[in-house]
DNA sequence: TCTTTGTTACGAAATTTTTCGTAAATCTTT
DNA sequence: AAAGATTTACGAAAAATTTCGTAACAAAGA
């Protein structure tokens, strides 16, 4: 079940809810602290980051314990499927196959990961066109 | 050949390089005009958008005449690239599969282009890992 | 010619996003 | 208990992006 409204999450705040479903809950500390292990952030930076996702409701927060604990809200597929369909329209004109095939062609995939893909093309066209 | 450190689009000039993609060079009142059957853009708005786009080199124009016309000055593809590595990066950890399996699952492909798709992994599969 | 229309240039306002400084509160250590 | 460290709250600065108003000029039409 997806929030029906949910704003859409801007560039900094992808990469903190990254970190969220990648490890789980974490208190801010944890978060600023993996996020700089890529580039620089300010620990006051992250938490006013994730303040403001919690008011979007990107984010839930126990604040039982002093130090706080956040919860990604919104789930991975659920924004990966929102930010795909803007990102097909607005680059591959709509067309979620080109985008496959530019996929495909530059990123290189394991050959486990195509044998993934060509069964689940597959099984796509078995089903019956509803 | 693609322009070494071309700067990332923003999402507003993405929206034109798309227009001159697909309607190849433009003057400014075209660009605006299709924008505008999506959403209200005011002239000057467009104008200035395109004058900053030449600037970063993104469109380059042709001025010869008192109507300038722009063109794209990036490739779509190249762009495409980009864009889609730094996309898979943030919001598929990485693994253009993982893309893959949810453009494909989410959004409908025909089966001409599921077919496309798989002679594309089939021609990958052959090639030896170089 | 005079007026109207359409175009570019330019600056700056408005908006959105990111970053950080500072204060207050709580916990830890000595 | 005092000092130091850590955390949250909050406001606001800084930076990036988007939008538009106005002026200057050229073209077209009356």
């Amino acid at each position: 079940m997806t929030t029906p409204n949910q704003p859409a999450p801007t560039e900094s705040e992808l990469e903190i809810l990254q970190v969220l479903w990648q490890m789980g809950p974490c208190t801010v500390r944890q978060v600023n602290d993996i996020l700089n292990e890529r580039r620089e952030v300010g620990y006051t930076t992250t938490l006013k980051l994730l303040q403001i996702m919690a008011e979007k409701k990107l984010v839930s927060r126990d604040t039982s314990d002093r130090v706080h604990i956040y919860h990604a809200a919104v789930g991975e597929s659920s924004t990966q499927q929102r930010l795909l369909k803007h990102f097909v329209d607005t680059l591959f004109r709509g067309s979620a196959s080109r985008l496959v095939m530019q996929a495909l062609g530059n990123h290189e995939a394991s050959s486990e990961e195509l044998d993934e893909i060509k069964s689940l093309i597959e099984k796509i066209e078995k089903q019956p066109p509803k």
